[in-house]
DNA sequence: TTACCCATATTGTAATATAATATTTTTTTA
DNA sequence: TAAAAAAATATTATATTACAATATGGGTAA
């Protein structure tokens, strides 16, 4: 989807009712203005409003039929696996109950991802978990920032994995990363330590030890989970 | 997306594009005829092509920009968690390698799930769990159909975890719990042990049993995984 | 009261026109 | 002749208007 600015006139429109929609603007059940309406708040065509409207059905947000105008899905319907709606979530609720949530996917897809490398895994998709480790390494020691690098290492792992299903993933696995990194400070001496862990699976994919490199990527996770379960405990004390 | 009947024009326009996409009919890279070729291929108006390209683009299987055209976007942008993309992808391959991919996801996800359901799962979500199981003790009695008792039994489990994501992929497992079906043969004596395997992992969790649940779904998958695998070699050796 | 029918509001579909955009062709100029 | 500029062209993007289909609610008649 690209930058913002690049976005067309429905699209635009898309993400400003996708972003009202999840922030709970419109209530549940039946809620948003009927097309007219909408023509006349963002003062665009009924053909824009439509083509938003069919976009946010196609993501299970939102559903509309003659007469009874739109009406908001439950939320159970909503396609999370889609980008535009995860980060829309992340926009209106960035909690650390749902960064919760992105963690137990994780720890159970990663480990088994990593599996699957370590028996399947081309020598180039394992190349390209070296060379995303390396980036990492050199940005622990020369102080620079981590984040891409560590993306591209789980990504690539996804894709090593073969399994299109995992591969797909990606970017949600992108985003739970993307939030975590949020929460957490980065000491300079533990930049190398997260690296190394990270070496450590990425040998134990080279290696071809599956049970190995499940366990230590597990093992990463469930020390992110650690964290987060101990901040959740915090802000509890504090509420 | 209910009934094919029901849908309106551009819901089946968009069905029939979306198949032929998955299926391969218009080229990688840049492939699709312009909005008035379909306009004329269909004899429909350009608004009703319009809305199922903007729908099929919000699946992220094409994208349009002016003077150049609609273009299939490379597969691995596909949004495969789609229910709607799921189902196209297997009417036009319905192979044993897709559904190996599926059995892993399946490995991966509803472990854990059962795991968690074993943890947090309410008693209200816990009863859900058994009602499906005495539907297919029922069904393995009188000699009924155990496929939908046993889709609502792994659906159960899934909003059981209370996790979000893990209840939004009940269409994927359903889908892939549907295609397995069509290569079991279920003999009448197996469904009975099918039952009591499924009723393995209920106690679990109603025990409280994380460690146990988890092992008994990642048993239960793994049969499975292992009779798509001895399938798979069959049709290599006969090919 | 019940059944039927009709008015009405809202989305669904169509047709047409103009704008924006990017490719290709042509023309101009050095 | 080659390169740059400009014009023609094809295609999607947006807008406008009109009518059709549909379901809701109210009113009318039996």
């Amino acid at each position: 989807m690209a930058r913002i600015e690049n976005l067309n006139l429905s699209q635009r429109v898309t993400n400003e009712l996708g972003k009202a929609i999840i922030a709970g603007v419109y209530g549940e059940g039946s809620g948003l203005p009927t097309e007219a309406q909408l023509c006349t708040e963002y003062g665009i065509s009924r053909t824009a409003v439509r083509e938003a409207v069919k976009m946010l059905a196609a993501k299970g947000l939102i559903s509309s039929r003659p007469r009874q105008g739109i009406r908001v899905e439950p939320p159970e319907n909503w396609n999370l696996y889609d980008t535009s709606v995860l980060g829309w979530m992340f926009e209106s609720s960035p909690s650390l109950l749902v960064l919760k949530e992105f963690l137990q996917m994780r720890l159970a897809i990663e480990p088994q991802a990593a599996a699957l490398a370590a028996k399947h895994g081309s020598p180039e998709a394992i190349a390209q978990i070296e060379v995303a480790l390396n980036a990492m390494d050199n940005a622990a020691q020369t102080d620079g920032s981590i984040h891409q690098p560590d993306v591209e290492f789980h990504t690539a792992i996804l894709l090593a994995s073969g399994n299109r299903f995992f591969y797909q993933l990606r970017d949600f696995i992108s985003t739970a990363l993307n939030v975590s990194f949020q929460y957490t400070t980065n000491a300079k001496d533990s930049l190398q330590t997260i690296a190394d862990e990270h070496r450590k699976i990425y040998q134990a994919i080279k290696n071809g030890e599956a049970e190995r490199a499940k366990n230590m990527m597990a093992y990463l996770i469930d020390e992110a989970m650690a964290y987060i379960e101990l901040k959740i405990a915090e802000s509890e004390l504090s509420a």
